[in-house]
This record gives C-alpha cells, sequence and structure tokens, in this order.
DNA sequence: TTATTTTTGTTGCAATTACAACTAAAATGC
DNA sequence: GCATTTTAGTTGTAATTGCAACAAAAATAA
C-alpha cells in the first residue's frame, strides 16, 4: 500500500527548519511563528483550542504563547463569559510580523508546490484536509490515554 | 492558491506524537523509532546520510544514535574504506523492535488513508514525494546558510 | 442543592532539538 | 607535491517539548 507517513514527516521537519531559521532575524525562537499566524487570524482564541488545532502538546504551546506575551508580541485578557479561559490577542507589535511570516509561508508553498498544476494543486490539498480530518480523532485519543488495538 | 504547509504540519505533529506515545513502552524515547526504521531498513548507513533523509539537523541524528548505541540497539563499526565514516547497523535486540514498529507505522497509514480509494492512495504518495523533492533544495540551502529572496 | 466530572490553565521535571564551534580525514585545486 | 576546501562526526550551550501532577472554574449528575 502506498506509503505517506515518511514524505509527510520529511517535508514538514524540512519546511520548519526553514521558517525557523528564516524567523530568527524577527527575533521569534523555534516554532512560535506557528503560534503568531494562528492567533492574528483567529483573535481571541483560547489556549487548548490553539493547542488542538495545531496538534501540539497544551503545555507546550501554553510556554510558547507565555513566552510571545513576555517579548509583547501577544496579550491575554480574561474571557469575560468564563473565568477559566484567557483570549489571546495581537499586540501592535505582533501585527507588524504577521505579513513577514505569512509572505515566508506562501513563497515555501509556492516552492513546494513547483510543477504541480492548478487543479492538482488543489487536489492534493484536499487530499490533505481529509488526512487531516482521518488522523485527529486518534490523536486525541492516544493523548488522553487511550490505547489503539492493531 | 491552495494551502498546504499547516495540515502537512498538523499531520506530522499528530502522527509523531502518536507514535512517541505508542512507542514508550519499547523503551523509546522522541523520535528514536525515526532512526531505528531507517537504519534497519539501510544497514551501514552513516550520519550525514540518515539526517538528510530525515530532514533533521545532522547533531540532533547524532545524539539520537548516540543513545540508541548506549541502549544496546544500534552499534557502529569505522567504514573500511573511509576513516571519517561511521556506519550503522542495528543489535539484534534492534532487529526485534523494528516489526512492531512498522506495524505500528502502517496501521496509521491505514487510519490515514481511509476513504481513500487506491487510486487516491498512489496519487497522493506521488504529489507528495513530488513536494519532497521540490522542498529538498531549499531546506539543504538554508541550512547551510544560504538566505531565500521572495 | 450538592457531588462528581470535565474544561482550562499552570508548574516541575527530564528529555530532545539544534546553532556554534571544533576536530580529523578525504577530496579538490594549483 | 602541498594548500585549501569539503565531508563526517563530536561537544558546549541554550532553548523548546511534553508527560505528570496539580489548581480553579464550569458543566453535568444525582
Amino acid at each position: 500500500m502506498a506509503e505517506i507517513l515518511r514524505p509527510i514527516g520529511a517535508i514538514a521537519r524540512a519546511l520548519d527548519g526553514i521558517s525557523n531559521i528564516e524567523f530568527k532575524e524577527l527575533e521569534l525562537s523555534r516554532g512560535q511563528y506557528l503560534y503568531l499566524v494562528r492567533i492574528a487570524e483567529q483573535p481571541g482564541i483560547i489556549l487548548e483550542r490553539l493547542a488542538a488545532i495545531l496538534k501540539v502538546d497544551k503545555t507546550t504551546a501554553a510556554r510558547a504563547i507565555q513566552k510571545l506575551e513576555r517579548n509583547g508580541i501577544v496579550e491575554r485578557r480574561p474571557s469575560p463569559t468564563d473565568k477559566k479561559q484567557k483570549q489571546i490577542f495581537m499586540t501592535a507589535k505582533g501585527q507588524a510580523l504577521y505579513p513577514i511570516i505569512h509572505r515566508e509561508n506562501t513563497y515555501s508553498n509556492q516552492v513546494a508546490l513547483q510543477g504541480f498544476t492548478p487543479a492538482e494543486r488543489d487536489q492534493l490539498a484536499d487530499y490533505l484536509n481529509r488526512v487531516e480530518t482521518n488522523i485527529a480523532a486518534d490523536w486525541t485519543a492516544v493523548k488522553h490515554g487511550h490505547h489503539r488495538n492493531y
């Protein structure tokens, strides 16, 4: 059967490695760009939702956001409707970084899709969304201690 | 244009997270399964090649392999033709782990491809290999200090 | 209501990750 | 030949990552 785990892992590590190197000149440390773009696009998002979207441990996300806050890139305000939740927003400083990151991501996306026709690009994006949906439930289950049988 | 970076990243993190949790009962720590399967399939492979295939920093791979060696899972022998190189091989203990990892990976791959026809699976695998090729040169270049213009 | 469970977030660890900087050997250039 | 560059691997250091274990608020149950 076709194997997709390995290329997906290699592509993800390569793109992440490139971004981390390129964003060092923005004083962003490893992984921070991921959180930044999501918060910029979904202002008021809370930690657990962000971690679920990105598929990282919530404690990892927590510390990344703490650092972004310390560095004045995001700020957090208690939710008016739920005292447990802290809504996350971009500062002006953070807003200024967003287009730079977005431009880099767009470029990497173009490089990744070189030689693909528009129809192929759409089809690949559709496939990947289906794969993500397929795997999301298992990720949550295993994270919560569920044992998969195979 | 179609966006593929985000789902690829999310899928890779989800699958990696699942594997790392499931392989803890094999006494494998984070990431080690990646190196193990490649060494099992390409006995005698050297560090730099392994790092290039996996798209991780060579110092990361070096320390992962040092630990696998300490734990008796792989062993290294100097190359007979090049005194710089150290060839990496599986021990009997490591060989015993391979089928377990392989079975898990196969299962995750099946979950990921649920709802895909055989033709779609092949097509997705083909697309991903093309993307990997597209991005490999940029990864190496940026890793070596090259500055991309965009 | 009151008790229990789920949601949301935080710290304490222990480990991986990777940029610098460095050796030693091989390959290349002149 | 001999000097320079490239290949291959290691260690120092600093940071992210994430499993446990916890606390507080909200939702659910009884």
